[in-house]
DNA sequence: ATCCTCCGTGTAATCGATTCCACGGGCTCA
DNA sequence: TGAGCCCGTGGAATCGATTACACGGAGGAT
């Protein structure tokens, strides 16, 4: 592959002058430009970026780290990630940590080890020394969905509090008393802070949420299903079960479905993020959405801010409740019959 | 961040001594091993990949430039090619093309920018002059789902003519007899392929393909949705809608939806691609499941084979019929009743 | 005792870019 | 006319690693 050398030898320059041409800096004549410009063209040159990030200390590369590729709502977040950061100039290089900290620590190391710029995590897990060292360091990173409290790191998410208060609020409109919850793994802040959400809103409607009542999931199908076998098989099994992903939404669908038993009809389902599929399903599910577009965009303008010297900005968007038929009979449609 | 250098003077030693430690060379003294190593361990010192890189020329980096990344399929092969790749020792670079030939191209070029060490591409387009030079440059390539015809580049892929023909005679068998397809692009080889397989098994059972039941998608599900309508407002509509992928297969659903209609009962639908939200919609969708995660494996290994200088193979595995019930009533399950 | 070999180590070249500094020539201004 | 400046350019240092080569000393063979 040519390197800048054989473009000055083609040019008749030397290689300050095609570097300066290649990075438009102002002082060169048109002639020499024109000249540089033509061997480039000749030889397809392009630029050696490994070469140019160990001069130049930049890789213009963000790492993103999350938690498991397979999950509609990571997938979606890490393509608006890569949209913002293309319009930025920056590449993303994207490492899933299957919800596993030794994975996750694997890809941070490999990112860390390509000096990237910055670093986008949605934590695993409540921090790695790996991950709190390098915050320390220096390391120009910022946390998205999920985050490690106490660490100085800005963080970009969805509060889903209201969300929840409003889901609690229409299942007890519709009758609903016995209240089930699949958490994910406690280590994690949306896995506590759903849980903690949850428990709240139905201390409003004077409602308990007994320890059988709460699943100990980790954001997989496989938890979703065993978590709900096991509330099924409890003497007064829950009226509704809301799930904390959507995974563990499409486990408990599972499990439900293999008891041969009907949603709403025998047991209600929600589930904290939406996707496409929850319209689709039988029945469609009622879910609680995030702005995932919103959140990897702020998330990737705020760690560009940090990398280029500017203030880098914590954010917090709403998510909303959207209602469907998964937990009981929805609002009549004018027009509808029943 | 410390280099190389700061570990040598902190072990009292030079620095080819320190990258012979690294890189457990065998002439190395114990006494002084053991002293970089600590003094490794005391800097936190981490090689840098960049310098590396540039001196051995070679990036340890696969490039994965998919189609779509919100398509379950591509994120399900993205995830077994990292799997692999991991396992022998690679990282992994994805592009989004998002079905858009400038976008591939872009990531195409970042890629070949950061010296990869070896590329893989399920091409959006009939071939970019871009990816075809660098096939010819001598870039270690893989094709991976779709491939380029022409070019000579191993392709890892499934073959889903069986299947096709499977499922048609099962359309067949449960009386229907309008067939429509909702094909990909013509430039992509999966996009016609499965056009042409749909044809030819029509023809066995001497059923004809009119293009008015031949819809022209781009594998969104937007087009989807489209060619469903225009299917829907045929004088005489088509009893049933084979989607040659997964997204697609959502649109025709939300269109046949929108139209207040039911599946099976009004229109059949089947899809290309099996994802596991299939069992869940209302009514579960028959379809042609690929064995993506070998898929990604396979590919994988016939590109670490081409970069390593082994002879890469080709490989096609068979697809296969899941049938569920979205085309009409499947053969009732014993002890069921109706 | 002498020579050869091998081992552990250091010096320095190298990868492909960027950028500081110096230099020569043409211009402006006094 | 001469001093000073700016502009275009090239030489060379530099980033952080790897590795060919040289060298001194220890040990074995003759």
């Amino acid at each position: 592959m040519a390197s800048i050398k054989d473009v000055a030898a083609r040019a008749g320059v030397s290689v300050a002058t095609v570097s300066r041409v290649l990075n438009s800096h102002p002082s060169v004549s048109p002639e020499a430009r024109a000249r540089v410009l033509a061997a480039v063209d000749g030889l397809g040159y392009r630029p050696n970026a490994v070469a140019r990030s160990l001069r130049t200390d930049q890789t213009r590369t963000l790492g993103l780290v999350i938690s498991d590729v397979l999950n509609p709502y990571f997938t979606e977040l890490a393509r608006s990630v890569e949209e913002e950061a293309r319009a930025l100039g920056y590449s993303v290089i994207i490492g899933n940590a299957d919800e596993q900290p030794d994975l996750q620590d694997h890809h941070v190391r490999t990112l860390l080890d390509r000096r990237i710029d910055g670093l986008l995590v949605s934590p695993t897990d409540g921090g790695s020394p790996l991950m709190l060292d390098a915050a320390r360091a220096g390391t120009p990173m910022v946390f998205v969905d999920r985050w490690i409290p106490g660490v100085d790191v800005p963080v970009v998410r969805a509060d889903g509090r209201a969300a929840v208060r409003d889901l609690v609020a229409h299942l007890h409109a519709l009758g609903h008393r016995r209240l089930a919850i699949i958490a994910g793994p406690a280590a994690t802040t949306t896995g506590s802070e759903r849980v903690e959400a949850f428990r709240e809103a139905l201390r409003e409607h004077r409602l308990a949420l007994p320890e059988a009542y709460i699943g100990h999931g980790d954001f997989q199908a496989d938890s979703g299903r065993r978590s709900t076998e096991r509330f099924l098989a409890l003497p007064e099994p829950p009226e509704v079960v809301f799930a904390a992903d959507n995974l563990m939404a499409l486990g408990a669908l599972d499990a439900i479905r293999a008891h041969g038993l009907r949603v709403p009809h025998d047991i209600g389902l929600a589930a904290f993020d939406d996707i496409p599929w929850f319209v689709h399903t039988d029945p469609p599910i009622t879910a609680i959405a995030q702005p995932t577009g919103e959140l990897g965009r702020a998330a990737v303008r705020a760690l560009v801010d940090r990398i280029e010297g500017r203030p880098p900005q914590s954010v917090t968007l709403p998510a909303r409740l959207v209602v469907r038929s998964s937990c009981g009979e929805a609002a009549p449609t004018p027009g509808s019959t029943p």
